[in-house]
DNA sequence: CATTGACTCTATAGCAGCTACGGAGTTTTT
DNA sequence: AAAAACTCCGTAGCTGCTATAGAGTCAATG
């Protein structure tokens, strides 16, 4: 199939699928007379675990390494756990850290509930960083 | 004071600084007769309200705004409080992803608990997609 | 007073992971 | 035969920095 087939079979922008190759998650390819791409349905597939990979957002590093792992199937697959393990640690960071920031935008929100002139909002004086102490915790103007 | 004294009152590297600068959120400031850029306090506050922003994850369009309204504080805020609630909603959208992600991902460890050969690894095969339907959920080989 | 070291300046390139051009050639459809 | 749709390549853009290179400036030391 020619670059634009692959990209509806798997989703992907074709501009996408070049990237990859450039990048070399997808192997150089073979081109017809005109050289334009052919595709086989083993690229396919890899192209779609390259997505799926992409849909648990990990990076293309992460991603090669994998790939590897899949390209020599005697190998022992140790580092594909430790690589998913270090993956969710990362995720759940991310989670925690994202929860404390919505934990701040909304005490922060708080500071200012109604619509006044920006001299007194809550929330621009409330970022007008004074002390650094807590996390945006010390009250300054409020509604009430 | 000079631009490294600036870095160290607000903890910043100098090439954000200048990166900011060019970015539009600091002003050009003042010049030394040698060209070296000279800085205040309402520099140094300025930037403090930027930084104390981008650890809340704002993006440098969002705190434009902000300053713009910092900067005309007889405006009406309600765009602020605008500005903050879309805000929160990215960060609960993006915390509700990654939750997703993350029980994906440890399903996904499920499938190989202990190293083996790669192609017998439940990941790698997990991730190698063949049903697109739930979310990594059919499992293939299995430890138990 | 010369030299070293720390600082500052500008301009430019790099990171990730694409996305979007522009301009040319090819293939398919009408 | 002409038009539409596809493909090619190279390059530039996006965000928010970070890291060079090469030059100039300033403070402190020998």
């Amino acid at each position: 199939m020619k670059i634009g087939e692959l990209a509806k079979a798997a989703d992907t922008p074709v501009e996408t699928i070049r990237y990859y190759e450039r990048a070399g998650l997808l192997p150089e390819t073979a081109r017809t007379e005109s050289n334009y791409r052919i595709y086989g349905e083993a690229q396919r597939d890899r192209l779609l675990f390259i997505r799926r990979c992409r849909r648990l957002d990990m990076t293309l590093d992460e991603i090669r390494l994998l790939l590897r792992f899949k390209d020599s199937p005697d190998e022992n697959c140790a580092q594909v756990n430790e690589l998913i393990d270090a993956h969710i640690g990362h995720v759940s960071v991310r989670i925690k850290e994202l929860e404390n920031l919505e934990r701040q935008l909304k005490t922060l929100r708080q500071t200012c509930r109604e619509a006044r002139e920006s001299r007194q909002c809550g929330i621009l004086n409330g970022l007008s960083a004074s002390q650094e102490s807590g996390p945006l915790m010390g009250r300054t103007t409020t509604d009430d």
